[in-house]
DNA sequence: CGAAACGTCAACCATTTGGTTGAATATCCC
DNA sequence: GGGATATTCAACCAAATGGTTGACGTTTCG
């Protein structure tokens, strides 16, 4: 059910959805009083919490004739954890190993180290 | 010089990006050689790498008639670095805050937990 | 010099996105 | 029932996105 990373993220990717997540940090809150701060229109809105739900980054539910906004953290846990991961991954693979190959071979012959071509015809 | 939220996020969005960043991760590589494994145009792919470009996620310095891509993983932090913050203040929020509430103001009037309306007019 | 390799630019196209407005639906309350 | 409230739907629009192709400028190499 883990929503595609690309819908996180394009969900992510505009302000206005990142200020509504931020509001939904506090409360749950109605769809009419997440819209009350912005100056575009209530269906803009809604269309925005439309995005947002499909990314999984909320989920709303109707009660009465209120739908109720909810934070939805785990979408957004996936998605911080490819970062952290990837941020790992290039921690390891610029330092780590750079230090690794230093240490391993040590006083091999000069390589340009970082640079080398792939892949190359 | 950060480079805004709007421009990693939605850099982050595509598939095809998301997978140059992870190519890059390995090494630093040329225009061409990162085109190489997709079945889009160069031209395309040139594009994307713009984007990455942009969002600050990479640089590109030209030497000789080769573009040299490097992943440039400050851009990348940032957004990660706001991901995880958000995440502590959700954790923060709905679990601490509420035990909070409920020990701080101990059996006060059964408020409906998490659920007010800002700017009742 | 001239051809090949590297990469971008410009024009074009289809689709998506983010916004609008006005009508429609559902619920609450008198 | 009927009016006010809450929210979405549908149609529309402008701009951005992601792709194409073909022409173009640079740099290398024979």
């Amino acid at each position: 059910m883990a929503p595609a990373l690309d819908l996180v993220f394009s969900a992510l990717a505009d302000p206005t959805r990142r200020t509504i997540l931020s509001m939904l940090l506090e409360d749950d809150m109605a769809v009419t009083d997440v819209a009350e701060p912005f100056e575009m229109s209530l269906a803009a809105i809604s269309k925005h919490l439309g995005v947002l739900t499909n990314a999984g980054l909320i989920s709303q539910e109707k009660r009465g004739r209120v739908k109720w906004c909810k934070l939805e953290p785990d979408a957004l846990r996936e998605a911080s954890v490819w970062m952290q991961a990837f941020g790992q991954m290039e921690a390891l693979d610029l330092d780590a190993f750079e230090a690794f190959l230093e240490t391993e071979l040590e006083g091999g012959a000069q390589r340009s180290v970082g640079v080398a071509r792939p892949t190359e015809g």
